[in-house]
DNA sequence: CAGAAACTTAAGTCTCCACTTGACTTTGCG
DNA sequence: CGCAAAGTCAAGTGGAGACTTAAGTTTCTG
């Protein structure tokens, strides 16, 4: 793996890896909300949705713009698929090796068959 | 999304969220590593990389079974596929939420139109 | 303009986490 | 048996990270 696709890696894990983070995440997907908004759902301060928001930023799970004085935020899809290009690796992998241990093992019933 | 899916989810986002950790899904995904292997690739200690693997077990993204006094880790695809799930559910929801926008807009402009 | 609303920033606290070292157990081998 | 290999367990340390409160800043609104 490159060193800027591990670095993207650990910034999108992570941002999922909280679970207000998440929540943040499954409400954006549904439109987009004010970080007041969020911070009501999730129950803590405004600094600290604040401060999940960079993160989620960083990770490019999150976009948001200022108008006036309330910030909107909407879902990033670069993130997410980053995350899914990386788990899909992993599996068709993993996958691809099982294929190949298949053909081994019936290799080797073959030469036990004849 | 119900709490043991929730904690399910946590468990696996956050192994995921470990460089190292994912360095040993890498690995394992090419085949099966001994705990030695495993430290020896990573740069760490053993004592190091059995905590990481317990980290990876719990998220149900790794299995290992000792045999003699060596214990052998391979893939458990259950947390991979648990990850790739949450991930797909938000890109489609975020995705018929688009659709649903761009209906709207389309009514919009033919309104707009008439 | 005064004051409230919506954020922003900084600092402090408390917990969790990754890693190490060192002691210990179990297994394999000559 | 005696010793090395492979792993396990328990503290301990240093740093990151999720909160909070408190003090700004900017932007409405009456």
């Amino acid at each position: 793996m490159l060193k800027y696709e591990a670095e993207a890696a650990d910034r999108v894990f992570h941002a999922l890896a909280d679970a207000n983070r998440r929540a943040m995440i499954e409400r954006l997907t549904r439109g987009p909300a004010t970080v007041s908004e969020l911070a009501a759902q999730l129950g803590v301060t405004v600094a600290a949705t604040v401060q999940h928001l960079r993160v989620l930023q960083d990770a490019e799970l999150v976009r948001s713009e200022k108008v006036g004085r309330v910030r909107t935020c909407q879902i990033d899809p670069a993130g997410l698929r980053n995350a899914e290009a990386w788990l899909r690796r992993q599996r068709t992998t993993w996958e691809h090796r099982l294929d190949r241990l298949d053909a081994v093992l019936d290799d080797q019933a073959k030469e036990q068959g004849s």
